[in-house]
DNA sequence: CCTACCGATCGGTAGG
DNA sequence: CCTACCGATCGGTAGG
């Protein structure tokens, strides 16, 4: 556990922003209002049908104004998918200082990958309704993106190996845990909802319940079922026996 | 049961399409692959920042030709979207069919929700990205998408009440294994993943796990634990198969 | 920070 | 007369 220093709010008080650092705090403070109105309206309109008008609009401010602050509508994007860019990787260095087996690293992946969801759904759905409209992002957020499926798969396969979890496709499982929490964007709403603590822990709980193992008592669930739960070995005896690496499929 | 008529392909095969009804199957043909290319555009650029000429050069025609079989853009997009919405729809009636208890009925709605989806990963990405930039859409889908959040939701918190399943909130588990299954969209490549059968298996599979009341003893595990496993899965399918001699094809 | 205004391109439709 | 299109251009509006 590194403390409270990473948390995201903290983070934002403690190092100030490179626009404050080089034009003060007041532009810092603006930028942050066009931000959070563009984030708000890009969410619910989609990015290529806001115009810059609206956003000024919504500030009670002129369009001209806001290219005093940005280049264009596309640097506003960039900032705001940089920022959950950022989100993501304060999430791994978190997860990354949880010790233990493989059940309490994945819980700490689940519960710091989803924290910051479930603090601005809002600001998350822009991860898929405009990495598609602006290709440029799509490659700054690979990286970071890769690395989460990654840390995610991987204490999936440990635990797998150490008889912790059932035998499963990491990597399908990784993406079904990944679909759970990215998915909360969409539903989430902390007004009406549970709160954002008793969210994560369902939703750690919910994860590690679907890797954990379990007694054989509950036979596969219809045809396709044993055929996906043999499959299943196969693969698991595969990586087991023949090695590592030799005839993964990518 | 309503039998095998609800089977998406079939149904496509055996019902005239509208448009082959009134205006002959010529018609039809050319409709069919104005909203397939059409489909492809919006999910990868977005549905605003696709202009109805880059459509027309992906199908190497002209752009007024399109006008000829849709009003406009936001038809074809409309047409789209209630295209997803009938999968949804036939999904829910499949899985209304499944008799047994909440494991089963559980399995068979995750089976059913996410075939289409794996089917078509591209257009299954439409109804989050483009609901939001044709507000009117999102009214007509809203009913199907309670629909199935209640089936859902529903059937967990009755295998909650049964005992079958563990204690937990049925709202949220219910988002879960619909995030789970929706993020498909995103991820799951027919060509590089494992095959729809496998995936619709093994998402099942997360989903029971993810809801079914465990024990504290965990099986065996390891290489011998796997062989143990998949003769066991092997003694079912004898049993399945050839006992019962309807072997059903999903 | 506004007023004024540009080159480019949008979705949709005319006549032939 | 019908259908299935084409080349050219309409009025408005986008980002900058």
């Amino acid at each position: 556990m590194r403390g409270d220093s990473t948390a995201p709010n903290a983070d934002e008080q403690r190092v100030p922003d490179r626009a404050e650092r080089t034009r003060g705090p007041r532009r810092a403070l603006v930028e942050a209002e066009i931000l959070d109105e563009a984030a708000r309206l890009f969410a619910t309109r989609g990015f290529a049908a806001t115009s810059m008008q609206e956003i000024a609009t919504a500030l009670g401010t002129s369009r001209p104004a806001l290219y005093h602050y940005f280049t264009g509508k596309d640097e506003i994007l960039t900032r705001l998918v940089q920022g959950l860019a950022d989100d993501s990787r304060r999430a791994l260095d978190q997860a990354a200082a949880v010790r233990g087996g493989a059940e309490e690293r994945l819980a700490g992946l689940v519960c710091a990958l989803a924290a910051p969801i479930a603090a601005a759904p809002l600001r998350a759905r822009l991860i898929r309704s405009s990495l598609i409209e602006l290709l440029d992002l799509d490659g700054q957020f690979a990286a970071v993106r890769d690395e989460v499926l990654l840390a995610v798969s991987g204490v999936i396969d440990e635990g797998c190996e150490s008889g912790e979890f059932r035998r499963c496709d990491g990597r399908v499982v990784a993406f079904s845990i990944l679909g759970m929490i990215n998915w909360l964007a969409w539903w989430y709403d902390p007004a009406t909802g549970p709160s954002p603590e008793a969210l994560t822990g369902e939703l750690s709980e919910s994860a590690l319940a679907m890797v954990r193992a379990q007694t054989a008592d509950h036979g596969p669930v219809g045809v396709s079922g044993a055929i996906a739960a043999m499959r299943r070995d196969l693969d698991f005896l595969e990586r087991t026996v023949c090695g590592d690496g030799s005839v993964t499929k990518s």
